[in-house]
Formats: C-alpha cells, sequence, structure tokens
DNA sequence: GTTGAGCGTT
C-alpha cells in the first residue's frame, strides 16, 4: 500500500535527493518531487514524498514531522490530493 | 517562504 506524504518548511536548498535519502531510512521512495511554480520558476518550499509501504511513510511522517532538518523545521504530513485549477476538458 | 504539474482522459 503506498502513501503520499507532504513536506513542507523546508529550506529553498534542500533537493529532492536529499528528501528521498531522508525517508529511506523508513521505508522504499517510489518518488520524491520539490515543487517548483512553473510560472516563476522559482522554488515553492515544499515537497511530495511517495513511499510503496503506508505503514513506513507512517512512520516517516511520526519521525520527521516537527524535526530539524537542513537548518529548518520541518513539516511533514499525509499529502492532500490536488485539485486541477482549470476545466477539465470533459466538463 | 506550507498541499505540485503535466499530459490530454496517468
Amino acid at each position: 500500500m503506498a502513501k503520499k506524504i507532504y513536506v513542507g518548511n523546508m529550506n529553498y536548498r534542500t533537493t529532492e535527493d536529499q528528501l528521498r535519502d531522508l525517508f529511506a531510512q523508513y521505508g522504499t521512495v517510489s518518488s520524491a518531487n520539490i515543487i517548483i511554480d512553473r510560472e516563476t520558476h522559482r522554488p515553492k518550499g515544499f515537497a511530495f514524498v511517495e513511499m510503496e509501504d503506508d505503514g513506513a511513510a507512517d512512520a516517516a511522517i511520526s519521525q520527521l514531522d516537527g524535526k530539524e532538518f537542513d537548518g529548518r523545521n520541518l513539516r511533514v504530513n499525509e499529502a492532500i490530493a490536488k485539485s486541477r485549477p482549470v476545466r477539465s476538458y470533459r466538463d
């Protein structure tokens, strides 16, 4: 069972590889992506990590939320589903 | 510095 994780309050210099390595301590990381504003190409300061096992993801959330990382205090939580800002072609 | 984006029906 996979689970997606939201990682916020991170330092802008933190990389996806850093996140992957951090979460890999608790289980297999399916993917890690830092969010960049596509219009300004500027980091938004948060990211999403998906883990293959939801139990591992939960452990990672518990252990990493509120933890200092790269000089910032991390916020780690289960991700909220994204929404479509533009109308779907199917309407 | 706090819950994407893209591709087109992922």
